[in-house]
DNA sequence: CACTCACGGTTCAATGACTGAACCGAACTG
DNA sequence: CAGTTCGGTTCAGTCATTGAACCGTGAGTG
């Protein structure tokens, strides 16, 4: 397929990246699976997304090692990630970090922690407290001043909840 | 323009980061910058991209204020990174750096060093011997051993001689 | 048991983005 | 002055995305 997805002729890491999470959407689905999100259902109402194109999306992450599909009932799944996905969280943090800086008059709208330290991580990424870069599951998240509260489906109210990363979402419903 | 580039209903810094960078090509293109080229056909040449398509997103990204045009002589423009596109490195190396992990046999493609020190990074982005996240201008690129030779055009041969990040392209021609 | 609804998809026509090739004007080169 | 390079633009064809409709299974309700 030479349109979308493939970068062939390009001999590097970053291409061989993007054939994976480069395509339109991947990265929010990712980011909402780290956040716990896990369910068809709940991806779909909270990202907005074309049932078909989250179907596409989630199925080739699954072929790629980076998310795994359970059956939790049948015929119903959860999606988690896999370690090879859960090593994607630095890039999604330099990304949202750098989208926060330019673009978020009112002050960040999440605030992540390493929880360990109880300190809330620098631009960078690092803890100030004891300078590592902390990997997801040490991490808790809370809305900071910039959140608005525009979204009231289920899943946005429940991720507004100060949560650790990767813990499976509870919705009201 | 519901389609393609936006992300309208997303509150979340990563959804307009992704407005901005998040379309095809755009990444390389920037890595492009980051590595020292700057016109037009050097970039042409190297990524194997649609003109239409090159220039459409060169003029996207000045317009976000990621690049700057200048005229180095009549009609020829240079493209290069404003210090809020170099603030995307970070995002660039950790991508680069996840691709790398799992998709390179013959060990990585691209070495990078923290010039002041003259040590390698760690996957991290960390210099092993300050503990920094260094920035591009700090950092020296050259080959490693997984970086193939299947492709000889100027622009490919010339990024091949170990450079400093940012520092204008030296190509043969 | 019959009914209804939620879930997790699939299908399809319309629309928009990407591709590759052709074309083009300005400016330099010999 | 003819030829070439640079940096585009244009255009028809292809492919991806969209949004709405449809559908089979299984759980819950009365």
């Amino acid at each position: 397929m030479a349109l979308g997805r493939e970068y062939e002729r390009q001999n590097c890491a970053l291409a061989r990246a993007l054939e994976v999470v480069g395509e339109r959407w991947t990265i929010l689905v990712l980011r909402d699976l780290f956040f716990g999100v896990r369910r068809f259902t709940d991806l779909q109402a909270h990202l907005d997304i074309p049932r078909a194109v989250l179907t596409d999306r989630l199925t080739r992450l699954v072929d790629e090692g980076v998310l795994t599909r359970t059956e939790y009932r049948r015929g119903r799944h959860e999606y988690t990630l896999t370690p090879h996905g859960r090593e994607l969280w630095p890039t999604l943090f330099a990304l949202s970090t750098w989208g926060e800086r330019h673009n978020s008059p009112d002050g960040p709208r999440r605030i992540f922690s390493h929880a360990p330290c109880k300190a809330d991580l620098v631009p960078s990424g690092q803890c100030p407290s004891c300078g590592e870069l902390p990997p997801p599951e040490e991490i808790d998240i809370r809305p900071g001043p910039g959140l608005g509260r525009e979204r009231t489906d289920q899943v946005s109210i429940a991720l507004r909840e100060p949560h650790r990363l990767l813990t499976p979402l509870r919705t009201g419903a």
